[in-house]
DNA sequence: CGTGCACTTGACTACGTATGCACGCTCCGT
DNA sequence: ACGGAGCGTGCATACGTAGTCAAGTGCACG
């Protein structure tokens, strides 16, 4: 069956038995010990080129108990967020000389059983999935998490078993655990601000899955600015819904059957403002002659020409690099206390063409 | 310094002292070995729990000599086009229970220094970049190449170390390996026959990287169809650049600047066609009333109602699963002969707004 | 009642690397 | 000339798992 006969590679042996050296100072060598004299390391190396050898990361995980590998956790592959976020957490591992393993959490639809008792749910936590399995197998040194829901089990059991991780983006309440996060609810307060600002009266939002911390802070710090400005959010121009292009274009057909027609619409992130500015586009509405769309992250396409979209800018690139400092500070154990340290970042907004004043007399 | 003292994991010796047998026995129930006596794997089975029990992935890849992993090696994490590649490959590896591992490959500035002999060349090729390292260092079984060029070493070298890898989307000529691409010449030949058939006369091209099989097949196959329907292809309105949407945007703005204008520009994927449309959006043009566009791909963005992107349809996924499968038949040692394996995807045109008639009398 | 087979289990070793320990050699000081 | 320090190197072992070999038990059959 298995008829591979794999060529068995060279190993530091080999390189040993060709330098006429034995297999430890080929490993000190390799490992540039400094007590090996200049013309047995002279050998050695040239030996090691001749043989190509290289060094078998799993032999040497297993004596080190390390692997310089740390996880990225996150949900949705095809969504066009994660990309400006793993690029960073990428580029920072290799600077600190950590490499990167990507891998995806499968949310499990909520199947019908809703109420399985607590002690249920705790066994059904412990269950090792694949993606836990991967976690746990001390395949890699610590984890990233960029997709945690507020009542994710995932954070706890990592906790549980000290697994080092940090929440990027989205954290999870109750868990003690690093965190490099926006203001996400102040950055929703400034976009919203700006809105009644330029006389916006007729306010409508598209918020994010209320069991995410991004989504509940953003429409917290939104109603909280249309409360200051002694304006109302009906439910009827409200919704909620996932992250997703989808999610934002069908909200917006919705929201724009309603009459009055709110004139501004405040959305979760970007993804879900181009959802829904696609929407308008079907509909044969323009932004934002007909309505003005606001979203939150900044990504690269908000400054597209085509949609100009005024949004509210954080710095995913040194939020990124945050969290993979905090998280090898960690796993080095160079931090001495247990308590989370969370860091947290300032929101800029961004204006562009996608947010105007309302039509005048609409 | 390193004071981690991590604390020491549960191995199968601890589940074998609690359950009163060898590890041997541990392993043999862990691997599902059926010579095992029922009551002693149930005893097994309940210590393995108690203690939460993960077995190291890393014990066991040194002893089988398989990591069960494969690696994806792309250029720019930033570029829209890889999520939609990356997330079936994932995906399928998954369903084959192996696990994928998200690399990089930097491309280095081609320096001042042209001309280095061939046997400077070679010796660079093998010197070991951290991204060679990573793939040699037997943490990776195999290899998904999505970014190769034609003069990549890259390649080249996997083939020499017999490290087994599998082109994905492009391919490198003279290097025998298998490989999983859409036929790009007959695509781009289809695109612009269409554009021809609708009357277009001034055609406008932005290509890719000729020194990559996808760009310069996409370019043959345009220039192909050019020629069969007796039009011409001036090189004032011929561009070549990356697949990015800077590359797409610039070169439209040159395009556009052209007199005659060109009534269409086809473009080599759809992340260029996007940068152009917006540049068109930038200069007050309308697509398709001042000029018609083409992309290549029919990633969902050209879907998206504010473009409305003709384009080239490649079956994304299937492309992937297939690459995944050629590979792991590789890795296993499934496939006696030693050729090549080229699979060959049909591409299918798809027809939305962006392309239209020439303006009457332009 | 003896032989042999089926079944279950444990002792042991290999995988490739890193490293503590000990040994031998050189060189210097007295 | 002798002792000790210090440097360079090899031996042996550990890391956690899989699998080989052999041994033990019990049962059926002759």
């Amino acid at each position: 069956m298995d008829g591979a006969s794999r060529p068995e590679s060279v190993t530091s042996h080999d390189v040993a038995r060709a330098a006429g050296v034995s297999q430890s100072t080929v490993s000190r060598v390799l490992r540039n010990d400094r007590r090996v004299a200049a013309s047995t390391r002279e050998r050695v190396l040239s030996a090691a080129s001749a043989l190509h050898y290289v060094p078998s990361e799993v032999g040497r995980s297993l004596v080190t108990r390390s692997t310089r590998t740390i996880a990225i956790v996150v949900t949705d592959l095809g969504n066009a967020f994660y990309p400006h976020l793993i690029a960073p957490l990428h580029d920072e591992a290799s600077v600190q000389n950590y490499r990167t393993v990507l891998l995806t959490e499968t949310v499990e639809p909520l199947g019908g059983d809703g109420d399985l008792g607590s002690a249920e749910a705790e066994a059904r936590a412990e269950e090792i999935s694949p993606l836990l399995d991967r976690l746990l197998n001390r395949s890699t040194d610590g984890v990233v998490l960029t997709t945690s829901r507020l009542d994710g089990t995932l954070p706890r059991v990592l906790a549980r078993r000290s697994m080092p991780f940090v929440f990027l983006t989205r954290f999870v309440e109750g868990v003690a655990a690093d965190s490099a996060v926006v203001d996400n609810s102040l950055g929703a307060s400034l976009a919203t601000g700006e809105a009644v600002r330029l006389g916006h009266v007729r306010i409508g939002a598209i918020f994010g899955p209320p069991d995410t911390s991004t989504g509940r802070d953003r429409e917290r710090g939104v109603r909280a600015a249309v409360t200051a400005a002694g304006l109302e959010l009906p439910d009827a121009v409200v919704r909620h819904g996932n992250f997703t292009f989808e999610a934002g274009h069908q909200a917006m057909v919705e929201l724009m059957a309603q009459r009055p027609r709110p004139t501004v619409v405040l959305c979760s992130n970007d993804i879900v403002a181009i959802g829904a500015f696609n929407a308008t586009a079907a509909l044969g509405l323009s932004v934002p002659g007909d309505v003005s769309l606001v979203g939150f992250d900044d990504l690269p396409m908000a400054a597209w020409e085509v949609f100009g979209l005024t949004t509210v800018h954080q710095p995913m690139e040194a939020m990124a690099r945050a969290a993979v400092e905090l998280l090898i500070e960690r796993i080095e154990g160079r931090v001495d206390s247990d308590a989370a340290r969370q860091m947290v970042f300032e929101p800029r907004l961004v204006v562009r063409r996608s947010l105007a004043p309302p039509a005048t007399g609409a």
